[in-house]
DNA sequence: CCATATAGTTTCGACTAGCAACTATTTATG
DNA sequence: CATAAATAGTTGCTAGTCGAAACTATATGG
């Protein structure tokens, strides 16, 4: 039913994971943190909040607000009110936080993978990709992917700075914005 | 210098993981205790160690004692010292554990890998293996593959139930020793 | 025989984690 | 429009991870 190649398969990632997480443990942050000034590198202006942290994190909010208030005191994040909904708060990077995220230790696994899939990186990269939206599918979480790739996104709608739109959301959005990722987004094909 | 594929690589995993891990949250157990139910039912006896388990979760003995001492407490391991050495303890797994084991959430990534993987399974495999030898050379830890495939194996040198030998801790090893896995296996090529 | 190494445990402080209770909005509905 | 229900976030609780370091006990090597 399941082969043992799969098995096998499963338990180098989990293998492979602990390697990584273990070299997350070093210095001032813990898996978690990083977990979560990576998402805020990544995330547009929409989702830059505790609630959806915990869903990209398979967590809850209550977790999610202690990792958060936790990095906020050690000065790696910047908590700022929502103007149009005051129940909402909203987490930017500090320069701190850029300048760690330089170091991050996840570019080391990058180094790993780049240096033991050679050539065939690029059908690893598929298979990755196609093994997190089963995964996704199975746990019922959101995709999280860019903005660019939502069925909500319009090209090109006006002059300026953010010439492009979100459908759904009904706003602007930059180039910048339009590589992030979103809380929000669908892919476009049905 | 690490190219856009190896990072998004390595997000791809990172994310999965977190997935794996959530579903390892739920129940009884968290996803160390998992970890170590599954070392504990996969090594040998010259492995059911605390330093030895340590070691393979890339964590510290500390955390480990405590670990098993929880698992102890909640009836999925059982202690026993070791008359050789009395400094140290090895540890075996209840029925409770083989049987929850049955149901490990380790199984259903296994299952998303088969279904997303596909017929590139063997490929994705053997990429993971290399991914984990580097990994696991940059960190500087053992190798924990399987008897069988040790230096130090040697097969078939007497009769009974345990026809195999271990050339470094000089004792015999059945069939299925052979099988498990060893803090001590080195691989075989230079 | 004693110094040193090794196996394991324990304590401490920071933190993740789920759960549930809680506050403060916002939104929906009668 | 007033109130109920939903939503965003925080906080108290308990269990447990995690590193670091102190500690106990046993082995081993000069």
């Amino acid at each position: 039913m399941i082969s043992g190649k799969a098995i096998e398969a499963a338990r180098l990632l989990d293998r492979l994971q602990r390697l990584a997480r273990a070299g997350e443990l070093a210095g001032d942050l813990n898996p978690a943190q990083w977990d979560a000034l990576r998402y805020l590198a990544r995330a547009n202006r929409f989702s830059r909040t505790p609630a959806a942290l915990a869903d990209y994190l398979a967590s809850t909010r209550g977790t999610v607000s202690r990792t958060l208030a936790s990095l906020e005191a050690k000065g790696y994040v910047r908590r700022a009110g929502n103007l149009r909904d005051g129940r909402s708060v909203e987490f930017t990077l500090t320069k701190k936080a850029a300048d760690t995220l330089k170091q991050d230790p996840l570019l080391l696994v990058a180094k790993d993978i780049e240096k033991a899939a050679g050539r065939g990186l690029p059908d690893i990269l598929e298979s990755l990709r196609e093994m997190l939206r089963t995964a996704i599918a199975r746990n019922e979480g959101r995709a999280f992917g860019i903005c660019v790739s939502c069925r909500y996104f319009r090209a090109n709608q006006r002059m300026g700075p953010s010439p492009h739109h979100c459908a759904l959301l009904d706003q602007p959005l930059s180039d910048a914005d339009s590589e992030a990722i979103c809380v929000e987004q669908e892919p476009r094909a049905a």
